[in-house]
DNA sequence: ATGCCTATGCGACATAGA
């Protein structure tokens, strides 16, 4: 079975991209991030068409996050508990096949410090709250999205450039590794443990063409999925594409 | 020390992204 997370900024100017790698690896699940419309607006049909159902977490203009499979998928949830006031379209979870499956939209928090910041800390402890009740149910979960945290070092082209940045600071590396001590795996550190694995490169500045990427899509599995992992990786020639996302696509195979 | 680029909205620039 196999999985991809991809952030793809905005389902409208992105589609065409989307149709050509689905179409090319043929992921039996897709969870997307920023699809940045409303449910109504979601192109159903040629999703239909290219042979997956959807199910649509939407929001106008900006989040929005769904779940793409080929065979129809039970959804499990949207939202996160823990704050009525938050109406921002960031998680969808489903059951595919046995597997629980989520797709995170993780806020930035940028700039920080700030109430942006404040809201993503609070988010990650309401998600922290989230994967503790999942890992409970002793399921096959994974937590596959837009993590908006790059978790050490090795993990963007420089540290003192991204200083100030929300994605680094010491509070937002806290809240994931103690989201990663509950019993998480991350998918592609356990098939390249270490050297750069970015999945993301600004539109600025020739970030792309000088490879000054961040690995900040994330695939964590719970322990019974962890075990059943075959291979990790990223869809890293996605960027290069015309009119390509900002992310590219990560994957996982696991035994069904 | 700032902008660089891109997508969206009911727009003619602002906001958000990371």
């Amino acid at each position: 079975m196999r999985i991809a997370t991809f952030n793809i900024n905005g389902i409208g100017a992105r589609l065409p991209r989307l149709l050509d790698w689905l179409a090319e690896t043929q992921p039996d699940v897709a969870c997307l991030q920023e699809i940045k419309t409303q449910d109504e607006s979601f192109p159903v049909a040629a999703l239909n068409d290219a042979g997956y159902h959807c199910l649509i977490h939407g929001q106008k203009g900006f989040n929005g996050v769904a779940i793409l499979s080929k065979v129809p998928a039970t959804e499990t949830g949207r939202g996160l508990r823990g704050d009525p006031e938050d109406l921002h379209a960031r998680y969808i979870e489903a059951e595919v096949e046995g597997v629980t499956i989520a797709s995170i939209y993780l806020p930035n928090g940028n700039p920080q410090p700030g109430p942006k910041f404040d809201y993503k800390l609070r988010w990650m402890a309401r998600l922290e709250e989230h994967a503790a009740a999942l890992l409970a149910s002793e399921k096959p979960v994974v937590l596959a999205g837009d993590y908006n945290v790059i978790p050490t070092a090795e993990d963007v082209f420089s540290e003192p450039a991204m200083g100030n940045d929300a994605l680094v600071q010491p509070e937002t590396r806290a809240a994931f590794r103690r989201l990663m001590f509950q019993g998480w795996t991350d998918a592609i550190r356990a098939v390249q443990p270490s050297g750069p694995a970015y999945t993301f490169w600004d539109y600025q500045a020739g970030a792309w063409p000088r490879d000054l990427g961040l690995r900040i899509d994330h695939l964590l599995l719970s322990p019974g999925l962890a075990d059943r992992l075959i291979d990790a990786g990223i869809d890293r020639t996605v960027r290069a594409g015309e009119r390509a996302s900002d992310h590219v696509p990560v994957w996982i195979v696991v035994r069904t």
